[in-house]
RNA sequence: CGCGGGGUGGAGCAGUCCGGUAGCUCGUCGGGCUCAUAACCCGAAGGUCGGUGGUUCAAAUCCACCCCCCGCAACCA
């Protein structure tokens, strides 16, 4: 049994309403974890962020107190991820006290060894982002990242030895030079890492909404954050479940929050005598044709809304599909729909009622009994499981479907070189019974590999095929044989899998 | 000297780190098939890989300089 695969996402901040790019992000994660559950242990983990003095500001707007308005908003994301058929095994919010009391030991902890120590911070510090700048960095003495002003601040501040970590964590990124990817961020850190460090202020005395300090004031909201990571299995308190699944094996974040993950978060993990993750992914964003989203753009992004129009397992293909993992992209309803229809509806969905038509036609829907495991399209599909498993844990989620839209083309090219119509006038029951079988079966593979990307519409498929067991079950054993799909089956056709969807008209010039 | 992303057949994109026949999807054209969601299969046309110079036997890929586009307007992943 291999070591257990443990995948996170960043707990989101709840300062508004989710949209898209949470979905993305989770979406992605939760395909990882579909295809690590059908060989492995596995543990999926996201959440939410909810401490920090934009939270509080927002929650003050609202005229709520900021555990209402978390409460009141956490619903929100998990109907989300619940709406795009998210698998977390856990959701942790960082207001929970199985946290919050673990942060509470970490700041003990670092603070008795020395790596948290108490000094004076001044400097100037963006409400909005929760980051102080120096005074070099900022623009017309405004945030350089968020353009917002900046309060002068000075306090008596607990700090963060991460200084003394730079010749540590530059001797780590030359030796796992793949430990942050894409490449194009990794170059981005060590830049930094070459800059040199600042130890970084980790408490905050002017709000109150935190974890609370002992003698005063609250963890600073990125330290308490990264944490969620390892309170959420057990640190410091299960032993055993923490070791099953630390170091992680992949922790996924926004090209924005590298920085945290890559530099700070090892930094905090060596000071407690922790491994950092194996790997940390910086994905790339989404754009609206191009252009950044933004409310003037309507409700486009709503994730709610697109799914109600395409269907979560179309939104899900789309994002593995349309751009290489890592970079931006640009997405658009026409984009979303042109990808529908022609993958998932003609070149797929169409395959499975061509399929299943001819053999109600000609077997009664039966599926016949004509297994050949040295067929070519059993030696075909022999290799692509691991192909597809290595490409995805790989995170290159578009090579991964590229080769099993190879399969789906196969089937269909099958269809036309075997003429089973012409089969079945010319009484040639051998040939027709074989070349039935083989697409049943290939079929039957293709749910089971596209399943981690399109659960719902995989185990419809499933359903159709008539196939018994289970359709996430272990790859080892469902894609064993070419054979898989016993003889006899009564396969059960219906509605289209993907239904053409209208295109958008195009607006008028 | 602000930061970042990008310029590859009509459109959208891979390939660039680790030089060696320029690939994919859509579209177009031609052909095939009739089992199927007017779907499917085969073939073809179409590219001086932003520009200039350099390194090299060989450059989309490495180096230098230059041009152009986009984002850095909070539903920040």
């Amino acid at each position: 049994m291999e070591r257990a695969y443990y995948v996170t996402t960043p707990i989101y901040y709840i300062s508004g309403n989710p949209h898209i790019g949470h979905a993305y992000t989770t979406i992605v994660a939760d395909v990882l974890a579909r295809t690590a559950r059908t060989y492995r242990p596995t543990f999926f983990l996201t959440g939410t962020d909810e401490h920090g003095q934009k939270v509080a500001n927002a929650a003050a707007a609202a005229r709520k107190t900021p555990q209402e308005w978390c409460d009141e908003l956490v619903p929100r994301w998990k109907a989300l991820f619940s709406a795009y058929h998210v698998t977390y095994d856990d959701f942790i919010r960082t207001t929970e006290p199985r946290h919050v009391e673990k942060v509470q030991r970490v700041f003990k902890r670092l603070r008795d060894s020395g790596d948290v120590y108490r000094g004076k911070y001044e400097g100037w510090y963006c409400v909005n982002d929760e980051t102080f700048w120096l005074e070099s960095k900022l623009v017309d003495g405004r945030c350089p990242t968020c353009g917002r002003e900046v309060q002068w601040i000075s306090e008596e501040d607990w700090f963060f030895r991460l200084s003394a970590y730079r010749d540590r964590l530059i001797e780590f990124y030359e030796r796992h030079p793949d430990w942050v990817q894409p490449r194009s961020v990794y170059n981005e850190m060590m830049a930094i890492l070459r800059e040199g460090l600042e130890d970084l202020s980790v408490s905050r005395t002017s709000f109150d909404w935190g974890v609370p300090i002992p003698d005063g004031g609250v963890i600073y909201v990125w330290l308490d954050a990264l944490l969620n990571y390892i309170t959420a299995i057990g640190w410091s308190e299960d032993e055993a479940r923490f070791r099953t699944y630390w170091p992680a094996q992949t922790q996924l974040v926004g090209k924005e929050i590298a920085r945290f993950h890559t530099i700070i978060w090892p930094a905090i993990l060596w000071a407690l005598g922790e491994a950092p993750p194996e790997l940390v992914f910086a994905h790339g964003w989404i754009t609206v044709d191009g252009q950044k989203m933004g409310k003037s753009l309507g409700n486009a992004s709503d994730p709610f809304a697109l799914e109600q129009r395409f269907g979560a397992d179309a939104i899900r293909y789309f994002l593995l599909r349309e751009a290489p993992f890592g970079s931006d992209f640009s997405y658009s309803e026409e984009k979303i729909a042109q990808r529908r229809n022609s993958d998932l509806a003609n070149d797929l969905g169409n395959l499975l009622q061509r399929t299943l038509a001819m053999l109600r036609r000609y077997r009664a829907g039966i599926v016949p009994d004509a297994r050949n495991p040295a067929g070519e399209l059993a030696l075909r599909f022999a290799p692509q499981a691991a192909i597809v498993r290595e490409r995805i844990l790989d995170l290159h989620f578009r090579e991964a479907l590229e080769s099993i839209w190879e399969l789906v083309t196969a089937l269909n090219r099958t269809i036309d070189e075997r003429k089973p119509w012409e089969l079945h006038k010319a009484g040639d029951n051998e040939a027709l019974d074989a070349v039935l079988y083989d697409l049943c079966e290939g079929l039957r593979r293709i749910a089971i590999l596209l399943h981690p990307v399109m659960p719902e519409r995989m185990s419809e498929m499933w359903r159709q095929l008539g196939s018994p067991g289970r359709i996430d079950d272990d790859w080892a054993s469902t894609l064993r044989d070419w054979g898989g799909l016993p003889p006899q089956t009564q396969t059960a056709p219906s509605a289209p899998l993907f239904p053409k969807v209208e295109l958008e008209p195009i607006a008028a010039p």
